[in-house]
RNA sequence: UCCCCGAUAGCUCAAUUGGUAGAGCGAGCGGCUGUUAACCGCUAGGUUGCUGGUUCGAGUCCAGCUCGGGGAGCCA
């Protein structure tokens, strides 16, 4: 008897007739008074489960298939055959079913048969993949995640394993969370009172990781294509369906590129990406189109047909400015654009992706390449609608004497980026990259609202429940 | 962090000007049916988020707290 996913089973894989065990949890139960019970089965390999019928003959018909409910864990074996309904096309005649595990208290089990609010189903983080979004969310996510390596990988990029835990408090992206093993209740000090961090286990003060981008863009400078995928942190007390303090971050980087090649790249990317998507979890898809987001897939398919815009942030400015809409943030070239902003280029004026390039160079980092005019700096944003900035990037500052200059003007200590600098002292080369964040990534294919319920387990202000 | 909203049965919600808490789904039992968001009947299920206050009387009004949601900022 052969062992087989339900997945290979419902796409034809195994021949009808042939005798299969199936493992899995029972999803629902129905009991027909012609002597048999219809179980919907599923083990996460997609999103159908599989029907199984047992009849009435099986020893503990009357015992346990009768008193099965949702969440049981079962081992069937029996026979694939044509369905004999019409909801499916195969099914599963059941000649065994032994249950592993039943459900202690059904009427209390977190996951009833029903439909459940996501705020809620946040609440039973641990039990929420058993249900058809979760389950979907969670193969959407590892078809991206394989995409995205696929695609670097077939492209000629090394994947760069950056650290978590960092000892530049300089990144500059925003507040970092505090790695230490001093006794917090009897912290070391120095003679001025401040906490004595030469004591702490790394001998100065640690963080988590906001960005691998520094760390990654050393090995550029050998390997020319590289890219981080991993985990990052942000210790901002940001409370919104879009922002998590822990997520996943990718992170290409290229070495002989300036800002238009990583235009192209991020472009070419994010189709790719989007198209392996489409095509291998087409069923999971449906589901999104069907119950999250009526237009994820058509807003998919355009995505990866049409050219992103390109526009300088001039123009996103003149744009605005002659928009005729009363914004609650003021429109003026040096600004940053704000999110009604970015709503506005994107769903309403272009209707598509945009990739606005060239930002001043007071409202972006110091590691940007300073342009010819001197006041803007090569920075890219990818805005995409319904879900804002998606990618975040640059050509960076290659000269030694203009990075010199900007850590300057930004009011930054030299000495902290000495590695960093002697990267332009040995063999400079042109290179840029970008940062995607993964799960808004996951959240623009699928629909889904809250950036909550993309991430098995998020981590928010006042939550690191599971 | 700021603004707005919310917390009632396992879940989703209702409850009139302050007057003894109700429905659907789920669960249990029974009926019906190659069923598939099944359908029909019956039953059980509540210290109304926490603390305090006003009142003869609070799910309802007031204050504080906790947690959740939406919007904004920060950003990916």
């Amino acid at each position: 008897m052969s062992e087989v996913r339900i997945a290979g089973l419902l796409a034809g894989q195994v021949p009808l007739g042939t005798q299969v065990a199936v493992k899995g949890w029972l999803r629902t139960r129905r009991d027909s008074k012609a002597g048999l019970s219809f179980l919907h089965v599923s083990d996460g390999s997609c999103f159908d489960p599989l029907q199984v019928v047992v009849p009435d003959t099986l020893a503990n018909y009357q015992e346990e298939i009768l008193k099965l409910t949702a969440g049981c864990s079962l081992v069937v074996e029996g026979r694939l055959l044509k369905s004999k309904g019409s909801g499916q096309a195969t099914e599963l005649q059941a000649s065994s079913v032994r249950v592993l595990g039943w459900v202690e208290d059904p009427d209390s089990y977190p996951i009833a048969a029903k439909q459940h609010s996501f705020e809620y189903l946040r609440q039973v983080a641990h039990l929420r993949p058993r249900t058809n979004t979760f389950g979907a969310v969670a193969r959407v996510r590892h078809c991206l995640a394989a995409a995205i390596h696929r695609y670097l990988d077939e492209h000629g990029f090394i994947w760069i394993h950056t650290p978590i835990i960092t000892a530049n408090d300089c990144e500059g992206a925003g507040e970092m969370f505090r790695v230490s093993t001093l006794d917090m209740l009897n912290v070391p000090r120095a003679a001025d009172g401040a906490v004595d961090f030469s004591e702490d286990f790394f001998g100065r003060g640690a963080y988590l990781t906001v960005s691998g981008q520094l760390n990654v863009e050393t090995y550029c400078q050998a390997l020319s294509k590289v890219y981080t995928f991993g985990p990052t942190f942000r210790a901002e007390n940001s409370n919104t369906p879009r922002h998590l303090a822990e997520f996943w971050m990718i992170e290409p980087e290229i070495a002989f590129a300036d800002l238009a090649d990583n235009a192209d790249l991020a472009e070419d990317f994010l189709k790719s990406i989007f198209e392996a998507l489409l095509s291998e979890r087409s069923d999971d898809m449906a589901f999104f189109a069907k119950r999250i987001e009526p237009e994820c897939i058509k807003r998919l398919e355009a995505f990866i047909e049409s050219p992103f815009e390109r526009m300088e942030y001039a123009d996103a400015i003149s744009a605005l400015e002659k928009s005729g809409k009363s914004f609650e943030f003021p429109v003026a070239w040096g600004r940053d654009l704000q999110t009604e902003h970015e709503r506005y280029l994107t769903e309403e004026y272009l209707k598509r992706p945009v990739v606005v390039m060239n930002y001043p160079k007071e409202i972006k980092a110091f590691y940007m390449r300073l342009n010819e005019d001197g006041r803007t700096v090569a920075a890219m944003d990818v805005l995409a609608p319904g879900i804002g900035e998606i990618i975040g990037g640059s050509q960076r500052e290659e000269r030694l004497a203009v990075l010199d200059q900007r850590i300057e003007e930004m009011g930054l200590n030299r000495d902290d980026y000495w590695w960093y600098r002697d990267l332009r002292r040995y063999g400079t080369v042109p290179h840029a990259g970008f940062g995607l964040g993964f799960e808004r990534t996951v959240q623009y294919a699928t629909g889904m609202a809250n950036i909550r319920d993309v991430i098995p387990f998020p981590r928010t202000p006042k939550n690191a429940d599971f």
